[in-house]
RNA sequence: GCGGAUGUGGCGUAAUUGGUAGCCGUGCCAGACUUAGGAUCUGGUGCCGAAAGGCGUGGGGGUUCGAGUCCCUCCAUCCGCACCA
C-alpha cells in the first residue's frame, strides 16, 4: 500500500547526539538510542559470477572480510529470483512459500531455528575473487541494512550456527585466545591481530577495519557507512479522527494545497467506518472534493501528529495568524519540565523531538529540543484477578460433538447438556487436571466481582455474558447457574490467582480511586499517593495504610480545632521549639519539591504535626505558613482551614514562607561516640567545644574507659558537629 | 546477547551524600477509655540472647578511624531493545 511517511530517518544522527544535552532519565535516553541504532562501518559490492549484477552489503566487521566464506539474502532480497540457478528453482521457491507463511512473530520467537537455501548462484570476493555460495536465509531481515550479509562464520555467531547447518566452511582471520575453541563457537570479539588476510595481516581489529574501508574505496569496491536501525514514520491513517492531509490528487498526482486554503477541515460523513470497497471512513463525503472536482487524501494524520506540537501552542493559543507568536515563543521556549511515562520513549517522546528539530530548522521556534528535563513517573499498576482457561482446540480433556460436550477429569467421562463458551478453571481444580494444568492460558477476571480472591458467580455470569460458560471447580462444576456436584469433600468456591500488571480496560483490572474519595476525601488520597514511595518507581496499587495518611490530617484539623469545635488559635508569638518544627518542615518540604521527592514531604508534614500537637502549638502565624507549606499536597483541606482563621484571600494565592536558619541553630549536640567505629554511647558538648577538650572529656567516659580496658587509644576522631571515633 | 534500573524490618519506605542504619506510616504485641469497636489515646516492636553483648542494608572481597553510601567481583529481580550483520 502506498502510505504517507515522515523521514524521521533524515534526523537520526541528530536525534541521537541531542540526547547528550538534555536532562532526561539515563534509561530513556538509552531507549532511544538502541532504537535509533547507528552503526558504522561498510558497505561493500560482491558481484554475481553469472548475471550482470552485484550485491551489496552492509558489515560493521569489515576487518573480517577475508574471512567470508559465503553471502546471504534476506528471502525477500530482490536479486532472489534473478540469480537462482534452474537446478536450484524448486528448491528457492519452496523456501520462499515458507518463510513468507512464518510471521515476523514466528521469525522473533524463534530465533534458534536456522533455515535457509542454497540458490545456486556465487558471488566473487572482491579481492580474491574467490567464488562465494549465494544463499537465502530468514536470519537475514530484509528491513535493516541492504537486506544481504558477508558472511564470516568464524568471528559472527550467526553466520556460525548458519555454517554449521548447512555444512560451510569456516575460516579464521583474527587470533583468538588458547582457551577458545573455533570449532564450538565463534569469535565475535572485536579486538586481535588479522590473520590470513593479505595487506590487513597483523593489523588490530580497529586499525584493520580502517585499512580495509580505505582499500575498497581506493578500488572503488565499496566504502564507509553509517547505517541505523530506524526506519521512516509511517503518517497516514484510515481513520476518520485525525487531521487531514492537507493534499489532493489530479490525474494521479499528489498536491499539496496552498497555505491560503487551511486549515482543511475533517467532512462530515454517514458513519466512521470504512466504505464497502475498502477505502478510507473519509472517502464516504461523497461532495468533500477540492475544487468541487478533485479527491482529497483520505487518510488521516496518526495521534503523534498533534502531540508532537501541542506544547507550542499552549504558549499562544488565542492566536489566529501562528501557531504561537514569536514573542510567546521567545518567552516560554521549551517546556521546562516533562513528567511522563516511559513507555512513550520510542514512540511520542521521540517524534516529539523529531518535530521540534524540524520546525527549528524552519527557523519558527527558538530551541530544537522540546523538553529540558524529563521524569518518567513510575506506573501505579494493578492487580489483576486470573483464572485459567481450557482450549478446545489444544486440551483433550474437553472435547464436543454437535449435540453434546464431555469432559473427562480423573478418567471420569462428564456429559454436559450443551457446549459451554468457554471452560474456566478454579485454582483449587488444577490439580484434577495433572499437568494439562501448566499449559492453561490465564484469563483475566474483572476484579469488581472478584472478592477476597473468590469469584463472585453470580454477579460475574449475569453481567459478563459468560452464560454459557462452564467453571470448573474442586468438587464439581458450574454451569447456566447451577453447580453439578461430582465430588462431595471438594468445595464449589471459584478460586482466582493474581498478577501484578499495568492497569488497564482490556486486563479488568482497573480500581478507580473514586471509592476512596467517597471514604476518605481527595487529600487523603492524593497523599497516600505520594506517600507510597519515589515518584520514578512503579508498584501496584494497594490500600494498605491509607488509614495513616487520613490520620494525619485528622491530626492537622485536631491542631486547629479542640474537642467540641471550638477553633483554638491564637494570635501571640511562637516559642523557640514551635518556630524550630515549622521552620524544619519549610526547609525539607521546600528541598523536597526541587527534588520531586514527595515521599518525604509527607513524613516531614506528620513529623511537624506530631512535633506541634507534643506542644499544644496554636500561634496564628505558625498555623499560616503550615498550611501554606501543606497547600499543594493536600489544597483542600489547606483551603478549609486558611479560610478558617480569617483569611479572605485563597490560599493559593498565599507566598511560600521563607525558611528562617536561626531557629534551627543548636548551641549543643549530642555526639555519637564510637570505639572502633561502634557506636557506645552519647556525650553532649557545645557546638564551639575545642577538639582537645572534647577529648579529655570522652576518654574519661566511663562507658569509653570500659572499652579501653586500660589500654591507651592510639587516635581520637573528631568531626565537628559529627562524631567523636576512639582507635584503640 | 546488549543496555537501563533495583536489592534495607512482616510490608510500603527513610537515611543531612562517607559519620548514631531503620525516620514516617502500616502491621503486630501490650495497656487506657468504652456496653461495644474496624473509634480515640499511650507504650513497645530489626534479628539472636535471661542479660552482658553479638549480628545486621542480596553474597564475597577491598579502600577508610568509620561504608547502606566509594571500588572490584558474583547473584537475584524488574524494565527496554534484540538473528540489527
Amino acid at each position: 500500500m502506498m502510505q504517507w511517511s515522515l523521514r524521521i530517518t533524515t534526523y537520526a544522527d541528530r536525534l541521537l547526539s541531542g540526547l547528550d544535552h538534555i536532562d532526561w532519565t539515563e534509561s530513556l535516553k538509552e531507549a532511544q538510542r538502541n532504537w535509533i541504532g547507528k552503526s558504522t562501518g561498510a558497505s561493500i559490492f560482491f558481484p554475481i559470477q553469472s548475471v550482470e549484477a552485484q550485491i551489496e552489503v552492509f558489515t560493521t566487521r569489515p576487518d573480517t572480510l577475508f574471512g567470508v566464506s559465503y553471502v546471504t539474502l534476506a528471502p525477500e532480497h530482490d536479486l532472489v529470483e534473478q540469480i537462482c540457478t534452474p537446478e536450484q528453482k524448486e528448491a528457492v521457491m519452496a523456501y520462499l512459500l515458507y518463510a513468507k507463511a512464518r510471521s515476523e512473530r514466528e521469525r522473533m520467537a524463534d530465533v534458534k531455528k536456522v533455515t535457509g537455501v542454497f540458490s545456486g548462484a556465487y558471488a566473487l570476493h572482491p579481492f580474491t575473487n574467490e567464488l562465494l555460495p549465494i544463499w537465502i536465509g530468514d536470519y537475514v531481515l530484509a528491513g535493516y541494512g541492504t537486506g544481504a550479509v558477508m558472511a564470516v562464520p568464524a568471528h559472527d555467531s550467526r553466520d556460525f550456527a548458519f555454517a554449521k547447518q548447512f555444512n560451510l566452511p569456516i575460516k579464521q582471520v583474527i587470533e583468538v585466545p588458547a582457551e577458545h575453541n573455533l570449532e564450538l563457537a565463534s569469535y565475535d570479539e572485536k579486538h586481535g591481530k588479522l590473520l590470513a588476510s593479505d595487506f590487513l595481516n597483523g593489523l588490530d581489529v580497529k586499525a584493520a577495519i580502517l585499512a580495509c574501508i580505505a582499500e575498497l574505496e581506493k578500488q572503488g569496491k565499496g566504502k564507509g557507512k553509517t547505517n541505523f536501525r530506524l526506519r521512516d514514520a509511517i503518517f497516514g491513517r484510515q481513520r476518520y479522527w485525525g487531521e487531514p492531509i492537507p493534499v489532493y490528487y489530479k490525474d494521479d498526482i499528489a498536491y499539496t494545497l496552498d497555505e491560503s486554503e487551511l486549515p482543511l477541515l475533517l467532512p462530515e460523513i454517514d458513519t466512521y467506518l470504512p466504505t464497502s470497497t475498502g477505502e478510507p471512513p473519509l472517502a464516504r463525503a461523497k461532495e468533500w472534493k477540492y475544487k468541487g472536482q478533485y479527491n482529497y487524501e483520505w487518510s488521516t494524520m496518526p495521534g503523534w501528529a498533534g502531540s508532537s506540537w501541542y506544547f507550542l501552542r499552549y504558549m499562544d493559543p488565542q492566536n489566529q495568524q501562528a501557531f504561537a507568536s514569536p514573542d510567546a515563543l521567545a518567552y516560554w521556549k521549551q517546556i521546562d519540565l516533562y513528567l511522563g511515562g516511559s513507555e512513550h520513549a520510542t514512540g511520542h517522546l521521540l517524534y516529539v523531538r523529531f518535530w521540534t528539530k524540524f520546525l527549528f530548522d524552519l527557523g519558527l521556534i527558538p530551541k530544537d529540543e522540546p523538553a529540558k528535563k524529563l521524569i518518567n513517573q513510575g506506573m501505579i499498576q494493578g492487580t489483576s484477578e486470573k483464572l485459567r482457561k481450557l482450549d478446545p482446540n489444544k486440551h483433550t480433556c474437553y472435547t464436543f460433538t454437535n449435540e453434546q460436550a464431555f469432559l473427562t477429569i480423573n478418567g471420569q467421562v462428564y456429559a454436559l447438556s450443551q457446549k459451554p463458551s468457554d471452560v474456566f478453571v478454579s485454582e483449587n481444580a488444577l490439580n484434577l487436571l495433572g499437568d494439562l494444568a501448566q499449559t492453561l492460558s490465564g484469563s483475566n477476571i474483572d476484579v469488581n466481582y472478584v472478592e477476597k480472591g473468590q469469584l463472585n458467580y453470580e454477579q460475574f455470569v449475569q453481567s459478563h455474558h459468560y452464560q454459557d460458560a462452564l467453571f470448573l471447580c474442586e468438587g464439581g462444576y458450574w454451569y447456566k447457574g447451577q453447580f453439578h456436584v461430582f465430588a462431595s469433600a471438594g468445595s464449589d468456591a471459584i478460586v482466582c490467582f493474581q498478577e501484578v500488571e499495568k492497569m488497564s480496560k482490556s486486563k479488568y483490572n482497573v480500581v478507580t480511586p473514586d471509592t476512596i474519595v467517597a471514604q476518605y476525601g481527595a487529600d487523603t488520597l492524593r497523599l497516600y499517593e505520594m506517600f507510597l514511595g519515589p515518584l520514578e518507581q512503579s508498584k501496584p496499587w494497594s490500600t494498605q495504610g491509607i488509614e495513616g495518611v487520613h490520620r494525619f490530617l485528622k491530626k492537622l484539623w485536631r491542631l486547629f480545632y479542640d474537642a467540641n469545635g471550638q477553633l483554638q488559635i491564637k494570635d501571640e508569638p511562637a516559642p523557640k521549639p514551635v518556630l524550630k518544627a515549622l521552620h524544619k518542615t519549610i526547609k525539607k518540604v521546600g528541598e523536597d519539591i526541587e527534588n520531586f521527592s514527595f515521599n518525604t514531604s509527607v513524613s516531614t508534614f506528620m513529623i511537624c504535626v506530631n512535633e506541634l500537637t507534643e506542644l499544644k502549638a496554636n500561634q496564628l502565624q505558625v498555623m499560616k505558613d503550615l498550611l501554606v507549606v501543606l497547600s499543594p499536597y493536600a489544597p483542600h483541606i489547606a483551603e478549609e482551614l486558611w479560610q478558617a482563621i480569617g483569611m479572605n484571600e485563597s490560599i493559593a494565592q498565599a507566598q511560600f514562607p521563607v525558611f528562617n536558619p536561626e531557629f534551627l541553630v543548636e548551641d549543643s549536640f549530642s555526639y555519637p561516640i564510637s570505639v572502633n567505629g561502634k557506636h557506645r554511647t552519647n556525650i553532649e558538648f557545645a557546638l564551639d567545644a575545642d577538639a582537645s577538650f572534647v577529648e579529655q572529656t570522652v576518654l574519661q567516659d566511663e562507658i569509653v574507659q570500659k572499652w579501653l580496658e586500660g589500654k591507651s587509644p592510639k587516635k581520637v576522631v573528631f568531626v565537628k558537629g559529627k562524631i567523636v571515633n576512639v582507635v584503640i
